[in-house]
DNA sequence: ATGCACCTTGTAGTAACTACAAGGTCAAGC
DNA sequence: GCTTGACCTTGTAGTTACTACAAGGTGCAT
């Protein structure tokens, strides 16, 4: 698949996907005879991680962490172990943050299908989330 | 409160937070008479809520629209509706690709406890997630 | 042979900060 | 009273993660 339809499949412009491939996050991939790259499912997938990734508020440093993990064959159980568990702390913050906003999302929602209005909590719904 | 006190709470530096009063998505504060800004909890509430709002992937414009449903008491039951589904969804769609990952960090962190390093899947759990 | 998708390098713009400089104010401690 | 540190201002420039466009070239289908 050329540069052109991975950017259509993945939503990813073609020139972000250069820069992913200039930055090392994205492997150079195969050519073909007419010097095209030529892009495999592998890379599909790969590219919807980053976009997926970058989407939830992970930095590229994070990312390439995270594409280390699955990568890296060579490495030693105890730092797979830690910085699993590192990322999953930061995953589980992510995942109650957006919870308490879904729940006051939710809230809101049914207060409009009562037609009262009511007073907005967002702000106040994530506060007592711990630390970053 | 003065400016560095609040950056020192909230972890947001006092450069950023003026960034925000510039940019119009944390109202100007009272000033003391020394013409220091002078931040009470509404602000405190309200920056902490930016903090985790950015950290999850929301844009300015996003969060913006979100401190908006907070703000606005003026707007109608309808559009209020419209906007919270549509963020609702976006939060949704977050927490579907967060517990995709949660549950492959754990599934890593087990295989590591048992010595066994095992594939990583970290690229292929996030690929299913209905696209954003 | 025309047009489109791709190739390259390079520059510049955007969003959301982050940093630092220059020059000034204010208030607490010695 | 004077120094020190935290704040004030405006302004410029650097960073990250793109995004856009330009200039000039190749491959290939109609």
């Amino acid at each position: 698949m050329r540069i052109g339809q991975l950017a259509r499949i993945t939503g990813v412009k073609s020139e972000t996907i250069r820069f992913y491939e200039r930055e090392g996050i994205l492997a150079a991939p195969p050519r073909t005879k007419a010097n095209y790259r030529d892009y495999g499912p592998a890379e599909e997938a790969r590219l919807h991680f980053i976009r997926r990734a970058r989407d939830l508020g992970f930095s590229m440093a994070r990312i390439r962490e995270l594409l280390d993990l699955s990568d890296d064959a060579v490495r030693s159980c105890a730092g797979i172990d830690a910085l699993a568990r590192s990322h999953l702390g930061e995953v589980e913050r992510k995942i109650a943050s957006l919870k308490a906003l879904r729940t006051e999302l939710g809230r809101m929602i049914a207060a409009c299908e009562q037609d009262t209005v009511g007073d907005c909590r967002i702000i106040d719904v994530l506060a007592d989330i711990t630390e970053p």
